[in-house]
RNA sequence: GGAGGAGUUCCAGAGCGGUCAAAUGGGGCAGACUGUAAAUCUGUUGCUUUACGGCUUCGAUGGUCCGAAUCCAUCCUCCUCCA
């Protein structure tokens, strides 16, 4: 089976501009593709993740990926399917974004020896000449045919301005660049990005008289069709400092029972015959695979050990086991009691745990915290160094809700 | 350039002089049920206070009034129609 099929049957291809050619391209021969990615923020998020297993799917079978920053594109914004403008930023911002992209993005994608390339578009696009680019590049597309795409068409209901309107010119330009520095002659996108593909595929025929491929993968949606990566405090993010590594297992840990297989099939090398044993699970066997989704994506991003401790804390925690080392944990110090004790809301506005007294006073109302296992029945309780030391161990462990165990250690 | 319309709490969206911290829905959080699932039901959802209460919010700034999210003026932003 070659790997043009591996990805289809792990349902990651969505759609393409030639399925034969690209077949032949991927199986048999050693091509090189590229992937763009518009640094908009300061790390990847979930969204990202398809793509890069993508890209390093195609790594293993022998291909050459460029991963392409928009560092110039990214000034403009992509307006695919966004309902309101971006907001633009500065340079510098988008330089220390790229960096922190590369970073990430080498835990799954190989960038040694030349194995993969890559490239910022801000090298051919920050210095060209308008009047050139327009005669040269810009005589190849037609309005009529961008408004025509689908996503300019929702944009034109709510506004869509000039300066976003080149988005798919410079993308398209980025694979001619590509091609012709490079020999690219396949590039990914998300389904989103269907028509901005195209757009480059044309203008490759229309330059070099060249045939050139696209390919585009599935976002990554739950059952309901929602995005998945996204919870209430925001994006799933990709570096350990804006989602802990913890955070990050429980939430694949905790998708639905109706999601398991197929993002074990796309976020994870897990081998499908494997996978496919899954499939037939109920109920309590469910969370096996959850626990191997989980395991294996946050080893893949942040890498064996962490995975580790992630799943072990999750069992003590979950379990009935006492191994409280992995959770996650913060310090307080003595100096923050008053008169040796400290109100329960006010520690749980310390520890991060609630935004705000009013919101802890709720919480305790509503019997949401427990500390050592004992719920806390009124809002006015307090603790003190006492509550802390218990067989030669100084913390607490708060529960919020169900799923929230905190670790409060008491320093100093 | 001209003519209209709109900006409300996380989002959508009511309110149009006092009874408004502001309806309703979504989302979030908590509780029950469970499998750390889904669905469902209940409670809750500005800050502060044990509580009475106090404080800050309805694009911005001024003003009218005993009293303004609601009225007036100026400004900013967005949308629609015409050119």
């Amino acid at each position: 089976m070659g790997v043009f099929e591996e990805l289809k049957e792990r349902g990651l291809i969505a759609q393409t501009t030639d399925e034969e050619k690209i077949r032949d391209l991927l199986n048999n021969q050693k091509t090189t593709f590229y992937i763009g990615f518009d640094p908009t923020a300061d790390s990847l998020h979930v969204g990202h993740f398809i793509p890069i297993m993508v890209a390093a799917h195609l790594q293993r079978a022998g291909h050459t990926p460029i991963m392409l920053f928009g560092g110039g594109t990214g000034m403009v914004g992509d307006p695919t399917g966004k309902t309101d403008m971006r907001k633009m930023l500065s340079k510098e911002e988008i330089a220390h974004n790229i960096s922190c992209f590369q970073k990430q993005m080498s835990r799954l994608v190989d960038f040694s020896d030349g194995k993969a390339i890559m490239a910022n578009n801000a090298d051919w696009l920050s210095n060209l000449n308008y009047i050139e680019f327009l005669r040269d590049i810009g005589v190849c597309f037609s309005v009529n045919r961008m408004l025509a795409a689908e996503c300019y068409k929702q944009r034109l209901e709510r506004g869509l301005s000039f300066f976003e309107m080149n988005y798919m010119v410079m993308q398209s330009y980025d694979f001619l660049e590509l091609y012709r520095r490079f020999g690219c002659r396949l590039e990914l996108g998300g389904d989103d990005q269907w028509s901005n593909i195209l757009g480059g595929v044309e203008l490759i025929r229309r330059k070099e008289n060249e045939e050139a491929y696209g390919l585009t993968m599935s976002l990554l949606t739950n059952s309901e069709g929602k995005k998945m990566g996204k919870t209430e405090k925001g994006a799933v993010w990709l570096d350990p400092e804006k989602t802990t590594p913890f955070d990050f297992y429980q939430y694949w840990r905790n998708v639905g029972d109706a999601d398991v297989v197929n993002c074990l099939k796309i976020l994870t090398f897990v081998p499908m015959k494997q996978i496919e044993e899954f499939a037939n699970l109920e109920g309590q066997q469910m969370n096996d695979a959850k626990e191997l989704l989980a395991y294996e994506v946050t080893k893949q991003i942040h890498g064996e050990e962490e995975a580790e401790k992630a799943r072990s804390a999750a069992r003590a925690i979950f379990g009935k086991g006492a191994d409280t080392d992995n959770m996650p944990s913060s310090e307080i110090a003595a100096s923050d009691f008053t008169n040796g004790e400290i109100g329960i809301l006010d520690l749980l506005v310390k520890t991060k745990l609630a935004p705000s007294r009013a919101e802890a006073k709720r919480l305790v109302a509503q019997g949401g915290i427990a500390v050592d296992g004992e719920k806390v029945e009124q809002p006015g309780d307090v603790l003190t160094a006492a509550n802390f030391e218990k067989q030669d161990k100084k913390y607490i462990v708060i529960k919020k809700g169900k799923k929230v165990f905190h670790k409060i250690i008491l320093v100093g």
